[in-house]
DNA sequence: CTGATATTCACCCTTAGAGGTGAATATGTT
DNA sequence: AACATATTCACCTCTAAGGGTGAATATCAG
């Protein structure tokens, strides 16, 4: 899971979409408005988030209402602190090794 | 930046590299051995950490060791913490409106 | 029924990523 | 000099991502 996460988050427009979800529920039209690509496009970015889990859909007729489900960005975040983590032990390691040689 | 560190963490090769380097400096043969691909494979993936500033190169010889430079991670925790605030935030509001309504 | 709106489907093209192999380069060892 | 080690370079293949267009589908409004 962690993997789609990430490609998810990796691609500007795909960021910028979460950003304007994170102020509420939009449709898919809405949420195509600011960008220059074509609504195709970012219909297939929709998808991708989809499928990371980032993204709900809820279909009323004929409009597409899309909303944020974020919980898959814990994961990402854990992976992060816990290497920021290690990275700090390893650090306080090294500077033991130093105090004592 | 945050692209390309997203897209260089994003790969599990990649993430094992990283996870491995924060045990501390290693050669590229030596980062590369657990894997069941390529040297050469193992090179590009380096060099894709190199580029995302995520990994720095000392070169001793005909031996390049390789460390950690986390850094740039900070930013990637960074975009995930806000998306993390906003959500809350619009949770908050709707909570509000459920409330007042 | 007709026409407009919302979204996707089915294609196309181009680029980048991830993997491979074999040769080249540079350094160390004998 | 000859050989081995460490790494990259130059190429090849395959797949997926990101963009596009035009048609299909589904719904709503008249």
């Amino acid at each position: 899971m962690l993997d789609e996460t990430l490609i998810a988050i990796a691609d500007p427009t795909r960021r910028a979409i979460l950003s304007r979800l994170a102020e509420g529920e939009a449709r898919v039209t809405d949420v195509a408005r600011p960008f220059a690509i074509s609504l195709n496009s970012v219909s297939k970015h929709i998808r991708m988030l989809e499928r990371a889990k980032l993204v709900r859909r809820r279909i009323e007729g004929r409009e597409h209402f899309l909303a944020l489900t974020p919980a898959p960005l814990d994961e990402a975040a854990d992976w992060i602190a816990e290497q920021k983590t290690l990275w700090a032990w390893r650090l306080g390691e090294l500077e033991k090794a130093l105090k004592d040689g």
